[in-house]
DNA sequence: GCTAGCCCGCAACTTTCGTTGCACGTCAGA
DNA sequence: TCTGACGTGCAACGAAAGTTGCGGGCTAGC
């Protein structure tokens, strides 16, 4: 599968969770876990050292935290996939870890038999998310979900080109601006709007706006 | 690893695509393709008769695509790990394809000796991304993250008066609703969405709307 | 005590929006 | 073939939204 050994490091600032890992990550034979380190500052010398394919580092540590050191490690030339972990279900730093740089996003409860997969997935490069991450980073407010469904079920009542129209009016365009975007009367575009409205249940171009926001018509 | 065999079905709109992955799959002892579907509508049918583990579908098919066979199959009780799979470079379809409930999402550039790893942590729940798609899903949630601050810093600039205004916009009231709500006539309402349009920067209450929702001030 | 600046409130006027009615093409089915 | 439903496009008219100007109250500073 991988050519030749995956090399790991691990960091966490409890040594029972290290040596717990190290225990999961052994027993796979393409599998090697070169070092182990206990912060930040010493995470970023044990990569430096060791050059490891992966590295499953937590994020709450003492000193130099692991967000920090994901960024250094980042930085580095030919940086290893470093892969996020978590105590608690993914919190606010899902956006932050990947902007910095992290191949992935685990929560610890993640289960022992999938790790071995996990790593191997990084190391080619990948990203692997916990599913708490993954509606964390697509969904970031509760019940942003539901409402979107609801819109996205009401789009697509509308034909294609009220659906372009849509997206216009999703933007803040006027009826104008988005005559000349499609290459219509304005006229043609009220019309357009109009019968929309209708579809959608929207008593004025705002509200189908925000529709169209929620409906993820606009990707802003 | 994992209990049992991993039932797998292929959705493409091209034969030749769902051979070539069919036999890289099928040489894993621990994962079968099922069935296979070369559109939207019969991926649903195929999962619904199948009850599969992972599903890898195109996004650009003709007929039902891919974007909607995903939500129609997230619905379903107990739904499989789809994973989306595009020819090019993860373009403005990762959003939404997590949105609508992927698992994942995957470039056909993708080694096929990784396409087995994948699919085994896409079957444990996880989510799998290329790293064009990471970066994609990244910048996409940094500019949103940029523009509720952007948007806050405008809102500051406010008087309480204008922003009892604001959230009316934000929830796409009309002036004569929001003269009612804060008990003013609707000529005064009228020359507070004025004045808020100037300082926002706003050309209009669609926008001033969008913008309120950016900035959190509509719970919804 | 004046005045400069700000927030608040309103009315008259202009612009944009939204409704309604109409015409043309396409496509499915009687 | 005809017909009825539907998507598309436009124009005219009434209804909103948006602009501008004006006055009153409040506070800060000279």
């Amino acid at each position: 599968m991988s050519p030749g050994v995956i090399r790991v490091v691990l960091v966490d600032d409890e040594p029972m969770v290290c040596a717990h890992l190290r225990a999961i990550l052994d027993s796979a034979p393409d599998i090697t876990v070169v070092d182990q380190a206990q912060d930040g500052a010493a995470a970023v010398e044990a990569v430096v050292r060791h050059r490891p394919h992966v590295v499953l580092m937590d994020l709450r540590m003492p000193g130099v935290d692991g967000l920090t050191a994901i960024e250094r490690i980042a930085r580095l030339p030919e940086p290893p996939a470093v892969v996020a972990l978590t105590t608690f279900d993914a919190d606010q730093y899902v956006v932050r870890a990947l902007r910095a740089g992290a191949a992935g996003f685990l929560v610890k409860t993640t289960p022992p038999e999938d790790l071995i997969g996990l790593v191997r997935v990084a190391a080619d490069g990948h990203t692997v998310l916990s599913p708490a991450a993954t509606r964390r980073l697509v969904a970031v407010r509760a019940g942003e979900q539901a409402a979107r469904d609801r819109a996205l079920h009401r789009v697509r009542e509308l034909t294609e080109r009220e659906t372009e129209v849509l997206a216009g009016l999703g933007e803040g365009l006027s009826n104008a601006q988005i005559a000349g975007r499609l290459s219509l009367s304005e006229a043609t575009v009220k019309s357009y709007v109009s019968r929309m409205l209708v579809k959608l249940e929207c008593a004025n171009r705002t509200q189908a706006g925000l529709l169209a926001y929620h409906a993820g018509l606009v990707t802003r």
